[in-house]
DNA sequence: CTGAAAGCGCTTACAG
DNA sequence: CTGAAAGCGCTTACAG
C-alpha cells in the first residue's frame, strides 16, 4: 500500500494558500492575487479561488504574509494615558474602525512623554505595522525619522497639524478654550481663573486660548493662572478649588482644563457651601458623560474625541491602501455646552 | 572591479540572525539558541553572539520568528468594555506587565457577549498568540475548544475559577457583596435594595451575595431587587435612585452593583433633598477613584482590579515560559470601604 | 493575465 | 554542545 502523500515536516493543520491553489487548479500566485483582490486576475479564476478558499475555510497566515511582504496588519496606536477617559474613548473608536478594516490594534501608553513614545514606536516598528496613530504633534526628531525611514503612514489625533506630508484629525484646543472664556465673560464674570493640570501640550494650548480671550477683553491677570503638573482627577479638582477660593476670594469663575477637575470642584463647593454659579461659576473641558449629571450640571466644551478616533483611523486606512493619497488635516470642531454651573 | 557581495533580493536594511552569526563566527542556529538563552550553548559562544548582536544592533524579526515557531509574542486580552473604568484599569495593569515581559497586547472588546468573545478569539488565534487573557468564566464551548486545540495558555480574570487545567485570578464577587450587605444590616438598615445593571455574570453574583446575606438575616424581599439590563453609568444611577425612592418610600439603603451608579444616586439625592445617609444609605461596588470625593463620601467595596490584571499577566507569562507549570486559582480578596454614605 | 523561482528571517527536527 | 538541511506560508520580482 502506498504511504500517504508527503506532508510538510511541521504541518499546522490549517489550510494553506497552496491547498487553495490546488483545489482551484491555479498556481499559488494566482490564488494569492485573487484573494487579495488584485484587479489583474481573470474573473472566472477569482471565482474558483474564492470558492476553494471558502470550501477549505482558508484564512491567511498573518506572520507569513508579514514576513514576505514586510508589512503586518497591525496598527500601532499610541496614547498618553488610559487614566484620562478622553483617550479611552479615542482608543475605542480607533480600534473599532481598524478592526472593521481587518487591522489589529497594538496599544502603547506614552505617559505624555515623547521619549517614551519614541521607545514604544521602536518596539512597535519591529512588527512592521501597516500604520501608526499618534496623539498630538509633539514627537521627537527620532520619532519622525523612524516613521519616514520605515515609510509607515501616520495620522496624529487631537490637535490640528499643518504642512504637507503629515495628516492630522483634531480641533483647535485654543479656539475651544477661548470660546468658553468668552462665554464666561458674556455672563458677566470678571475674574476668571484657569486651572491647567498635567501641563501637556493640549492643556497649554487651552491655557493660551483662555489667556488670549481675557487679554482681548482687558481682563487678563497672571494671578488667575493656576498650573499644576499632576494628572487631572476629581480629587485634585476638589483640592485646587478649595485653594483657589481661599487664596483669591475675588475670583468669580474657574475654568478647568478637564471635566474631572471641574466635577471635583463642584463637590468641593457643595461641601464648603460655596454657591455655584451664584458666587462662582465653574466650567470644564471635554464634556465627559458624568458632567451632565453633576449638581449643578457642568458647563463645558464638548470635544469630538470618538469622531477623532474614527476619522483618524479611516484616514489612516485610506493612506495604507493608497500611499499616493495626499495627507490632510481635518478640523472636527467643538461645541459649547452651557449648563447650570455658569 | 569586483561587484559587491551578493545581497538578498529584498533586503530590509536590518541586521539579521545570519549577520550576527557571521560576526560571531558561529552558525545561525547557535546564534539563535544563544540569543534565546537556551542553556545548552557554550558560555564563550554566548558571549560572542551577544557581543555581535549588540554591535550590529540586532533585533529579531517577530514575523519570521512567529512563522518558524508557530508562536507570536502577542497576547490577546479580551475585556467586556472600555466604558467601565474597571476594565480599563485591568487592561492597563495587564499590558504593563506583558510589555515588560516582551509581549505585545492585542486588545479585544467583547461587549459582554460570549459569542463575540469567541469571534474575536478566532481572529486573534490566527496570530498564534503566546497566550490569552479572558474576563470572567462565561466562555462558549467553542472558545474552550479553540483554546485547547491551539494549546494556547489562558488565564481568566475577575472571578474565581475552579478545577485543574484552568487558571484564574480574581475574588469572590458574591462574598464581597454579602460583606457589604452585612455591613448595612449592622448599621441598622432593614430594607436594603440592590440595583443590578448590565446583568453580566459578575453583577448577578453580587446580586446573589446580597440576596444570601439578606436571607440569612431574614430580611429578603423580592421587591428590593432592581434589575436593569442597560450599562451602568452615573446618569443611570441618578435615574434609578429617583425611581426607587418614589416607588419604595420604605427603602432605607440602596446597594448599587457599581460605583458609577452610586455616584449618580448621591447626585440625585442632593438634587431631591433626600438626606444620605440620614434617610437612606447608599453603597457602591469597586471603589472607583471618584468615590472618595463624593458628597457624602461613598461607602463601597474596594476591588483589586489592577492587582488582578498584573497577577493574571504574570501567571500567564509563567505558563508561557513553562507549559508544564500547574494552573492555579488566585483569590486576591476585597476590602470594605466604609465612608460617609452608610 | 499567469506562473516558476527565489526569498522573507527565523526555528524545528535531526545528525553527529 | 553545534550545525547543515529543510521548512514555516506567504509575496516579490521577473518572465513570458
Amino acid at each position: 500500500m502506498k504511504s500517504a502523500a508527503p506532508r510538510s515536516v511541521r504541518a499546522t493543520g490549517r489550510a494553506t494558500l497552496a491547498d487553495v491553489a490546488r483545489v482551484a487548479e491555479v498556481s499559488p500566485m494566482t490564488a494569492s492575487r485573487a484573494l487579495r483582490g488584485e484587479p489583474t486576475v481573470d474573473a472566472a479564476l477569482v471565482q474558483r479561488v474564492q470558492a476553494a478558499a471558502a470550501k477549505l475555510g482558508y484564512l491567511p497566515d498573518p506572520a507569513a504574509r508579514a514576513l514576505a511582504s514586510r508589512r503586518s496588519t497591525h496598527v500601532a496606536v499610541l496614547i498618553p494615558s488610559l487614566t484620562n477617559q478622553l483617550f479611552v474613548e479615542l482608543l475605542e473608536a480607533a480600534q473599532r474602525t481598524l478592526r472593521s478594516a481587518g487591522l489589529q490594534t497594538l496599544i502603547g501608553i506614552t505617559h505624555y512623554d515623547p521619549a517614551e513614545e519614541e521607545q514604544l514606536l521602536r518596539e512597535q516598528l519591529l512588527h512592521r505595522p501597516a500604520g501608526v496613530l499618534l496623539t498630538g504633534l509633539e514627537q521627537t526628531r527620532a520619532t519622525r525619522r523612524l516613521l519616514a525611514a520605515e515609510d509607515t503612514p501616520c495620522v496624529t489625533m487631537m490637535e490640528m497639524g499643518s504642512g504637507p506630508g503629515t495628516a492630522s484629525v483634531g480641533f483647535s484646543q485654543e479656539a475651544a478654550a477661548a470660546a468658553m472664556t468668552r462665554h464666561l465673560l458674556q455672563r458677566g464674570r470678571r475674574r476668571i481663573a484657569f486651572v491647567a493640570a498635567q501641563l501637556d501640550p493640549r492643556t497649554l494650548q487651552r491655557l493660551a486660548g483662555w489667556r488670549s480671550a481675557l487679554t482681548e477683553a482687558g481682563r487678563f491677570d497672571a494671578r488667575l493662572e493656576w498650573r499644576e503638573p499632576a494628572a487631572s482627577s476629581v480629587g485634585l479638582g476638589a483640592q485646587l478649588f478649595e485653594q483657589i477660593v481661599a487664596a483669591s476670594p475675588a475670583v468669580d469663575a474657574v475654568f478647568f482644563c478637564n471635566d474631572d477637575l471641574a466635577q471635583g470642584a463642584l463637590l468641593a463647593a457643595l461641601r464648603l457651601g460655596v454657591p455655584v454659579p451664584g458666587r462662582i461659576a465653574v466650567a470644564g473641558f471635554n464634556d465627559l458623560p458624568e458632567s451632565a449629571h453633576t449638581v449643578p450640571p457642568l458647563s463645558t466644551v464638548r470635544t469630538p474625541r470618538a469622531a477623532i478616533g474614527q476619522r483618524a483611523a479611516e484616514l489612516l486606512v485610506a493612506r495604507i491602501r493608497d500611499p499616493a493619497r495626499a495627507a490632510q488635516h481635518q478640523d472636527l470642531g467643538f461645541e459649547l455646552m452651557v449648563r447650570g454651573s455658569s
